[in-house]
DNA sequence: TTATTTGTTTAGAATTGTTCTAAACTGTTG
DNA sequence: CAACAGTTTAGAACAATTCTAAACAAATAA
């Protein structure tokens, strides 16, 4: 039963991907549902290209590293992923595209989100002439107390 | 006079930069006067490597790449520069060290500081357990309006 | 269904920003 | 000024990412 269950679970997950892709104009690919299947598996997720594809490759996808990096440019462009600056070297994708902000362990390198509610901004600045916000983005930076 | 005055306030220049660099336990070396001279001449500036070294070999320094990045660097471990983090494929640099956030227009790729005081971030979110902040960065992204 | 078209994947090459290496050089100290 | 330690440099090496073009798979037409 726990099988079946896993089964037909996973069908109706990947049903649910499906429709999520051609939602965004997007061909449902072998691919693409498998790494779709890694992300929006409910929980919020911060992930690099390499740690994606050292995921995917783990767990017996076979999925080249270059699209890796098509699919999550191509789900960012599309809204389904967020770009998070936090590493000049490295780009990380965000599964929460609703707005938020994060806290970035220096010392260990963990995001985590911070619930837009938790913070408040009031008071934003004058913008320069003719401008206007395309977003906000807070960074948090936590260590090691002492 | 003109030409007598330009100098004597270069020498001025290069004496204040000498000191601060031996401040932090640099060598004041012809190359790290020639960048900081740059870098250092009164108003804020946000710079990338390659951007810096362009304008030093228009300004007819002689220096290496090699050389602006080891500059930046230490100076930024030094305390003189911080890191500005807004795209991740390349490392920008900020001469001004105090606390303060940026606008980033995501059309033209201009930096802009926006001082402390205009913006205020009341009741920061609880910290993750034994944790303690180490900085905030607010990146504001702008564009033209419609 | 099969045939055709169009979009996708992939290995490997190419590109780009940055760091490393090791030899030549320069600032500092005695 | 000698001697040492720190610095600069060209060029090689590296790491993240994008590109290329050929094989392949999804969508669509027939």
């Amino acid at each position: 039963m726990d099988k079946l269950n896993t089964r037909i679970d996973q069908n109706d997950n990947y049903q649910l991907l499906t429709d999520k892709l051609r939602g965004v104009g997007l061909r449902a690919t072998r691919q693409r549902l498998d790494i779709g299947s890694l992300l929006f598996s409910g929980k919020d997720r911060h992930v690099t290209a390499e740690n994606l594809h050292d995921e995917a490759v783990a767990s017996g996808m076979k999925i080249s590293l270059a699209t890796i990096y098509n699919a999550l440019n191509q789900f960012t462009d599309a809204g389904l992923l967020r770009e998070v600056l936090i590493d000049p070297s490295r780009t990380y994708f965000d599964t929460n595209t609703s707005s938020h902000h994060h806290f970035f362990n220096i010392d260990n390198g963990q995001l985590t989100d911070i619930p837009n509610e938790e913070i408040n901004l009031p008071g934003l600045p004058n913008l320069p002439e003719g401008q206007i916000i395309d977003g906000v983005d807070i960074l948090i930076r936590i260590k090691p107390e002492d």
